[in-house]
DNA sequence: CTAAGGACCTGTCGGC
DNA sequence: TGCCGACAGGTCCTTA
């Protein structure tokens, strides 16, 4: 579920309730997600003041002395601040309470979600292989370029593997090849070297875009104050297979790429 | 090394 | 109405 644009808008919420905050208790009712939950994760929290609240590709970075807590949402995962919580309900499987009143509480249906500790957040083994930031200054025509030199997997898989950037899965990966121009089985390495400028400024603008509505909600996404988010309206391909390209009114194709559903206009992405 | 496919889970929806 | 298969925002791991 939850790209770049949804985990930027959690952290943003979540911030200003939690940073500055003490743990006064971790609650796992159900440790069985990606991996499991750590047993001792609870009481290495517990007492810890969160520092700050960061983000690296799609995980949640809660700093605190003991170490960083990582979170991941996976497909189905949000993470919202209950002030006043009410009993939990199906899916919730960690409550993280604040001394003081409050929790933030994880809902995962699916549990490919993840919590995490690490007290060496830069060189652990998920965040450690990951590529730039797409909003950074390090993602340039120059670095994409170069990453997709000589390969001959789809750009589309390319751009969602969070090697070559964070942050970019289903939904975004075809919006930002829509706004490009670009078709999304064209080998990597076959994209001409002016193309890549477009492509990057594609991918940020999207991005951008999305984050301001607060994100696309398609199911279970919801922020840190529990909203869904609005970029769903402003989709140009993603789910809209049939329905007129906006551009050009050919209907937009559907396609399984790498096993993701992939969107597209044959008419305008080459 | 690269690339492709399976695996992990639950909920929902369309078709018969 | 009920059942079954396909599919859903991620990504690690195994296999070729």
């Amino acid at each position: 579920m939850p790209e770049l644009p949804e985990v930027e808008t959690t952290r943003r919420g979540l911030a200003p309730y939690v940073v500055g905050r003490s743990i006064a208790a971790v609650e796992v009712r159900e440790p069985r997600l990606r991996w499991p939950v750590p047993k001792t994760l609870p009481s290495k929290l517990a007492g810890q003041r969160i520092d700050a609240l960061e983000r690296r590709g799609k995980y949640l970075l809660f700093g605190t002395r003991a170490g960083t807590l990582l979170v991941h949402l996976g497909m189905s995962g949000s993470l919202r601040y209950l002030a006043d919580p009410p009993a939990h309900g199906p899916h919730d499987h960690v409550d993280l309470v604040l001394t003081g009143g409050g929790c933030l509480r994880f809902n995962d249906p699916r549990r490919f979600g993840s919590w995490l500790l690490t007290s060496t957040p830069d060189s652990h083994p998920l965040l450690k292989p990951l590529g730039p930031e797409p909003l950074s200054s390090e993602f340039t025509a120059d670095y994409l370029a170069d990453a997709c030199r000589g390969r001959r997997v789809a750009i589309k898989p390319h751009l969602m593997n969070g090697r070559i950037v964070v942050g970019v899965g289903n939904i975004y990966a075809n919006e930002a090849l829509y706004r490009a121009g670009i078709h999304p089985l064209r080998a990597a390495g076959r994209i001409a070297r002016a193309r890549f400028a477009p492509l990057v400024d594609s991918i940020r603008a999207v991005l951008t875009d999305a984050l301001e509505e607060g994100g696309t909600t398609l199911r279970n996404y919801v922020d840190g104050e529990g909203n869904p988010g609005y970029f769903r309206q402003s989709l140009n391909v993603y789910e809209r297979a049939g329905e007129p390209c906006k551009r050009c009114g050919q209907p937009i194709r559907e396609r399984v790429v790498g096993q993701r559903a992939t969107y597209f206009c044959t008419a305008c992405q080459r």
